[in-house]
DNA sequence: GTGGCTCTGTGCGCTAAGCCACTAAGTTAT
DNA sequence: ATAACTTAGTGGCTTAGCGCACAGAGCCAC
């Protein structure tokens, strides 16, 4: 990782946190690579490490037998994988995926546990971030009850982008219509509509990102609240000019 | 309330604390009344008491621009509202609105807060809680988008069923379909051909459980899973016997 | 009673999305 | 280079559920 990346790819929630406890935690983590795909953890399973994605994201699942997966949620490097750990709790709720390759902080559950009595900051930012995951689920369930597949296509489309910090990342439409909870072709086709309107373009598993401003129009208003939510209790997840300087370089 | 009914009507959480911090929580508890419709929190706002159902239940209300609400979670005497203040959050993440008439205890959450410090007991079981609770808001999600009305329906019916302790409850048709998320005609078609079935009977508002085991095999899993993530964590929500007992006197 | 209200039953046309199946276009491996 | 695989495009048919609209039926109030 080059020094000029280190200020802008870095995880909210720790940047959150005083030096002191910020540099705890860091004592605790390693940095990995997420490959694409792998399962981090299963429902109801014990899990052995945290994440703090940094570039990675990972996508929350839950499936009902004989259905495909749903998609609940989404952990860029403004979130966590394992905050119920806040609630001692060492088992996870859902199953977790690695959605987009990249790098997180990775830290043994039994380590963060120990912090989170020394580190009352720490602490009052899971349970921040806690609350703002549960409301992104109750959003995320209305609006894949009601929103038509397009919009919430959109809306899936700009929260990856929000994540991956590149407009170009792997997304087949296989992989898509298991997070929406649809058929492939259904994706495909609300896909092509929005490449003919030219807010992205795709090939064989690369979506890019053409206009973001089009295709927030394009999704329904999850999209903001989500974010809004977020940003009610923890602040800008990104800051702006750092997004705005990702969404025009791209990827070099 | 007779004396015969205390022990059965009782909160399951409050249960489970030991004699002391029971005795603490419920100093500060007063019983109330919940009136059928009344909204006792809205999303994003703050809220002032915290409720632990007796009698009464209460939903947990999602709501989209120009759609029906859609309900995520059920509280009956096994929980309870404003779990959430675990977190230290003391805004709601939800609309919470009173589904079934009855009673419940009433704690200021300022108290409750307080009380949070010196009860250890309180907060763990309030933390598991409110895994629970995240568990069911997910199950809920898939089950909303994947299962078809029938199955649905006869889910809420069950769960109502459990939270009501009695095998007559007032639910009318549309009230039922906002909780599902459907129109009403189409809750009168699916409840119509579980009445042709004798598993139900109602009228004018007023719903009857006539057989229970049936209604669970017209059920999708959603409802086991739902009673099994609550039994991993909190044990027996109700005691089989006490339920056994409940359906087979009903009213008298 | 009579009118008004709430709840339930039913029908009709429409649409998003389901299932299934096949083709075509790239990519990778041998 | 050819075969095998992955990804994307397309079409036909089916269906759950929607919106709308209206009719009947029980209940309450005056």
């Amino acid at each position: 990782m080059s020094v000029s990346t280190v200020p802008l790819i870095t995880n909210h929630l720790v940047n959150l946190l005083s030096e002191k406890e910020r540099v705890l935690l860091l004592q605790h983590c390693d940095v990995v690579e997420l490959e694409f795909g792998t399962l981090l953890c299963e429902p109801q399973q014990r899990y052995r490490y945290l994440y703090f994605p940094l570039s990675g994201f990972i996508s929350l699942v839950t499936k009902l037998a004989g259905h495909k997966p749903l998609e609940m949620g989404l952990i860029g490097n403004e979130g966590m994988l394992g905050v119920t750990l806040a609630l001692g709790i060492t088992t996870a709720p859902m199953q977790a995926v690695v959605q987009g390759k990249g790098t997180a902080w990775r830290i043994d559950i039994a380590a963060l546990q120990q912090l989170l009595h020394d580190c009352p900051q720490l602490q009052h930012i899971l349970q921040q971030y806690l609350f703002v995951l549960m409301a992104q689920l109750s959003q995320s369930a209305a609006c894949a009850h009601f929103h038509e597949l397009d919009y919430r296509l959109a809306r899936w489309l700009l929260m990856s982008h929000d994540r991956a910090h590149s407009n170009d990342f792997h997304l087949t439409h296989q992989f898509l219509a298991d997070m929406l909870g649809v058929r492939r072709s259904g994706v495909t086709v609300a896909a092509g509509i929005l490449q003919q309107k030219q807010y992205i373009s795709y090939s064989r598993g690369m979506i890019s990102i053409l206009d973001r401003t089009a295709l927030k129009h394009a999704a329904c208003e999850c999209y903001q609240v989500g974010i809004d939510n977020y940003r009610r209790l923890l602040g800008e997840p990104i800051p702006d000019t750092a997004k705005r300087l990702l969404a025009e370089q791209g990827t070099p």
